[in-house]
DNA sequence: ACAATTTTGTTATGATATAACAAGTAAAAC
DNA sequence: GTTTTACTTGTTATATCATAACAAAATTGT
């Protein structure tokens, strides 16, 4: 299986653009994954952990149904509930995104650490960068407090050109 | 008919909070549509217009569908390509917002001056506000750049408790 | 009037998500 | 180690959000 791909899930970091073995992200997440699940006394069960692999492998964000399918192959039940009880679970772990502009769901590569997931799409290539910015996020707070308002959650998601699909447009064009 | 009621569409304004006669903005509203499409050579035909009104009469974003039974209640076609249509011609022309968190539309008051649409949405009373922020929309646009990544849309749609509800809730609780 | 363009009507379907209740399974209490 | 309890999963049905495809009607430009 090769994963020399052009997956992205950045805090920003670096490697954004690095062809990195995938494999080595999904190992992590899940080992991650089990050892929070652990230590709240959280029960990740076979499709939960299923599940949240499933959508490590993939490079975009999953849709519900797509993931649905997927377990469906592997002899889990393939009805709607049960890939939404799993997304809920993995979602109030903070295993998982939703990125609600493209109702599909993504790995969190920082679940150890509470955040909000801020996200890059690429209206091309559709791939997702998650980035952490601890100014905007900050900002955010300060004006929201400023109208009254006390913040709990942050739904930011931003589209347009990735760099790659800027730089093939560029080729394109000369 | 009355508006003595909580309905808040500023962007940074100060009379988010007072009780305001909403006829007078949803009149404003549909006026600044009005000019604009002709200025546009936009065709704000009655389905139209009358679907903008009924979006800003009601005081929370309005589902599609909620949406066309008004307007089938009123004559017109009730299939939701007909509801569908008008919002996207009313998107287009940026009359109204969607909130992806909601799968709702909301009326724009600045619909004269390009913007991306920020939202505070009130997890108790479903209220939301609509505000502009400059320095977060440069800090974002400066964020995506220094990673490569050309910034073309905004979804930021902030959830938590209102001025009001958190003041109802003190009261409850005192 | 005629042709071109845009808008609307109509039917069907796709895509996303939840309600409600029964059955099974694992943890905790005894 | 059996009973009780809480949690998890199975199952059926339905709710909610959105678009495809093509025909008919209305508007606009000539
Ligand atoms: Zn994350
Ligand atoms: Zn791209
Ligand atoms: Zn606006
Ligand atoms: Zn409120």
């Amino acid at each position: 299986m090769k994963h020399e791909d052009s997956h992205q899930h950045s805090q920003q970091d670096s490697h954004q653009h690095s062809h990195h073995n995938h494999n080595d992200c999904i190992d992590t997440a899940l080992e991650t994954a089990e050892t929070l699940c652990a230590e709240q006394g959280q029960r990740l069960t076979k499709v939960r952990r299923r599940a949240l692999e499933l959508i490590w492998e993939s490079h975009r964000p999953l849709g519900a149904y797509q993931l649905l399918a997927k377990l469906a192959e592997e002899g889990f039940n393939s009805a709607p509930p049960t890939v939404y009880r799993a997304l809920d679970f993995l979602l109030g772990a903070g295993l998982i995104h939703k990125v609600e502009s493209m109702n599909a769901y993504l790995g969190c590569a920082h679940a150890d650490k509470a955040h909000k997931g801020y996200f890059l799409i690429c209206d091309e290539c559709h791939n997702v960068m998650e980035f952490d910015y601890q100014d905007i996020h900050a900002a955010l707070i300060e004006k929201a407090a400023h109208q009254g308002f006390e913040l709990r959650a942050e739904t930011i998601e931003l589209t347009g050109l990735c760099a790659k699909c800027k730089a093939k447009k560029v080729g394109a064009s000369a």
